[in-house]
Formats: C-alpha cells, sequence, structure tokens
DNA sequence: AAATAATATTGATCTAAATCAATATTTCAT
DNA sequence: ATGAAATATTGATTTAGATCAATATTATTT
C-alpha cells in the first residue's frame, strides 16, 4: 500500500486505493543512477519510497547547478508537468527505491480532472522550472551574465507581449534588479555602464536599448 | 471576457466562459500598491492584466529577496496553495490592473477538482515555496550562512523520517552541497572545518554531527 | 590486501564583487 | 516650478570566496 508520505494527506481511503493502483511499488534504482534527465518526454512523477536522490540542471556549455536533494516520500519529476519533459536530472545519492506514478493515470483518473485543471498544473509547474534557471543564475553565473541574462529575458518577454524586444522600459529599480540577480546596486549599474561602452546596448535611465542582441546571447544562453 | 494569456491554453468555450464568471476582471492597483503580502491568508490567485509587479520575500532579519518580476498575462500568488498564505510580497511597478482569480471557486468548480487534485496542487505549490527560499539563500546569504542552512534544514527532514536530526551520514559529495549552495568545493570544506573548530558540529568525512543546533540556527533563519 | 581513482582538506594567492564614499540624476511632493 | 527625497553612476579600497596547488583521506576495483 501507497505509503503515508508519498503524497500530502488529503485524500480518503477510496482514493488512496485508486492511486495505489496506478503506482509501480519499489522500483529499485541503484547509487548514481538516473532516474529520468533532463529534456526526456515526461512518463511518471516519482515518490522515493526509500534513499535519497540529487536533482540537477545541465547548461549548454556544460555547466551544472544541483537544485535540490530529495529524500524518501518527497517527489521528483513536477517539474516535467509544464513542457511535458523533465527539466532536471534525477541521480541517486545511494541504492533507492521509488514510486513510479504514472502521469496520465494520474492526471486523468476517473476524468475527475478538466483540462482546465491540467492547465492550471502547468502553470505551477512553469513557475518551477522558472525558479530553478534562477536558481542556476545565482549559482553559478558571474555578474556580467547574470545581467545579460536578465536583459535577454526581458526582452523576450516584452517581445511576446508585442512591445518592443530592443527597447526596454524598466519598470523596476536597479535595487531591485540587483536583489533578483544577487547583485548590489553598484554592480549591476557598473555592468550597464560596460555593456553600453562595448556598444551591446544603450542606457538612458530605466530606458535599455538593445543594439547588439547576439553578443548579449552569446553571455549566456537563458 | 478573460484575456486569452491570462490562463494557459487548454480550455474550451465553455471552461473560458465558467471560469470567467469568477473572476474579478480589471482591478485597478496602483504603482507601489502591495496586492498581496507574505503570511497572509490565501484567497485568490491573481493574473495581471495590465501592467507589472515584483514579488519578494522579506527574511527574519530583515533582508530581502527580489523573486520574480511578472508581466502582463502571467499569474502571482501559486505559492500560496502550499500552506493557503502567500509566501511573498506582490509590489505593483506601475498602475497595473489585475484579474482576481477566487481561489476556492477556481479548485472546486463545477467539483471536478478531487481532493487528490487539491493535494497535487499543494505539492506542486510547496516545491515552488522551497525553491523561491533557495533563491533567497542563493541571492543573498554568505558562506557560512549558506552552509548552516543547508545543515538545519537537512535536519529537520532527516528528523521527520525518525532518523537522527544530530547524526547525519551525508549521502551527497561536498561537491554537490558546493553546486547546490553556489560555493566552491573547497568553501564548503572550510566552512565545515571553521564550524568544528568552533564546536558547532563534528565532522567526520560524509558524518556530521551537529553539537549545537542553536548556533547554527542563529547563522540563519531557514 | 594492494592499487587506483574519487573525494576531501588545507594553504597561498588572486580577483570579482562588495563596501565605502562622493556626486549626479531622476522622481515626487508641495 | 522648486526643493526634497529617492535612485543611479562612478571611483577608490577592501574582502569573501575563487582559484591554484599540494597532500590526505576515503571509496572502489582488481
Amino acid at each position: 500500500m501507497i505509503k503515508e508520505r508519498c503524497l500530502p494527506a488529503g485524500l480518503n481511503e477510496e482514493e488512496v486505493v485508486r492511486l495505489d493502483q496506478q503506482m509501480e511499488h519499489r522500483l529499485p534504482i541503484k547509487k548514481g543512477q538516473l532516474l529520468f534527465s533532463q529534456g526526456q518526454a515526461l512518463s511518471a512523477i516519482y515518490a522515493i519510497s526509500t534513499g535519497s536522490f540529487k536533482t540537477r540542471i545541465l547548461h549548454e556549455d556544460g555547466r551544472s547547478q544541483i537544485t535540490g536533494f530529495q529524500l524518501s516520500g518527497e517527489m521528483m519529476g513536477l517539474d516535467a508537468i509544464s513542457e511535458e519533459r523533465y527539466a532536471c536530472d534525477a541521480i541517486a545519492l545511494e541504492d533507492s527505491t521509488v514510486c513510479k506514478i504514472d502521469y496520465d493515470s494520474l492526471a486523468n483518473l476517473e476524468s475527475e480532472i478538466s483540462r482546465l485543471q491540467r492547465s492550471f498544473n502547468k502553470t505551477l509547474s512553469a513557475e518551477i522550472v522558472r525558479d530553478q534557471t534562477i536558481m542556476l543564475l545565482l549559482g553559478s553565473m558571474r555578474a556580467e551574465e547574470r545581467v545579460a541574462a536578465f536583459l535577454v529575458n526581458l526582452s523576450q518577454r516584452f517581445h511576446d507581449r508585442q512591445q518592443s524586444a530592443t527597447e526596454l522600459v524598466l519598470k523596476m529599480t536597479r535595487e531591485d534588479i540587483g536583489s533578483y540577480l544577487g547583485l548590489k546596486i553598484e554592480t549591476v549599474s557598473r555592468v550597464l555602464s560596460r555593456f553600453a561602452e562595448e556598444g551591446l546596448i544603450a542606457v538612458q535611465g530605466r530606458l535599455i536599448v538593445i543594439t547588439d542582441i547576439n553578443a548579449l546571447l552569446s553571455l549566456n544562453s537563458y
């Protein structure tokens, strides 16, 4: 029977039984083994029965960032719901066993889950993926890369909203940007000035004009 | 009518209409105004119609960390689902308007959402809260605070699993810990040695014995 | 059990970003 | 419009943590 902590409370007996039938129990995973890997199509969510795992994001340039350590009872693969592919690698830290919860059966269980709910799941999952990307940024990028990543990301999101992707009117202060990027305000200012000197952008207070997006892109890959 | 990007795709016309009835549209929020604040009971999820926001986590010691900037069409408050209270402050960066989506109506819409699904939502949301806590750690803590936070957190989670909260048998390498905490392996090692010197812990390779949990706690508040 | 590889510790030095400090610019309130 | 407050830039200096380097310890394989 499913262990109590495999899914949070809130289920009645019948639901537990039904859910239990969707699961493969005590699937053994050897130390060092990859449970799922970044980019792989979503097939299941996992709950750890025994043992422990690490989750890791790999960056194109080879850098990697540990995004979490998971212990027994905790779930892995939630970040895959958004794009229907895993956003990280999960690697066993010791010989472990997991419950494998088939995602489609879970999501369509008794047809109770509407498409609305499913889309809500995806929104939640996308937020997890986004946060993990920022963890990668905070954990392993240098100041210039962080600021470049910030500008590129904002440019993309402005573009998605039919706003100019090159003339960014920032609504946030340098202080906010610094706090977001894990940098001090002076460093943000200096990096922006340096980018301006090098002709990548033009800075007029909160208006930033991107003049060489490729140079910014080459500074990161976010 | 609800704007297309207020919720991700995947809804049919009827669902959009139903959802639309659960929402307060174009609620105006003045620049600098707090839409919701950390600790407040969850009442609604918000989607930005126009304008932009920042989300911020406040630490007990007064430090704060920007965890994101949200633009039109993006959602805020997802992190509140887990504990039914908002995990961050949301502050308007300019005069903005939001769609307010009543959480209870959303979650109970036509009784389609089972308690199972609701509990799944909470799991997803808890992951968001956890990631944001790590963002705070990576963005604003010094090496000693990070390592202390790591040990305290692990101790708590071991305790939750009926394992010793003081004798931690680490399954991860120093390299993993370093990557997780945004530190180099040498720094992790040095901080552990320093803690040992000061009598907070005893280190024997991957066995770490916590001898002064209060001192570790006072180094952070995670 | 010995050999090899992987991990971890410790020291010396360097450097990116923080801090301290002064001034400039923008924004807001009257 | 004017003054005050908030925000931003730039320079000089310091410092926490990175890097470089050597050795020690622990795991893994033969």
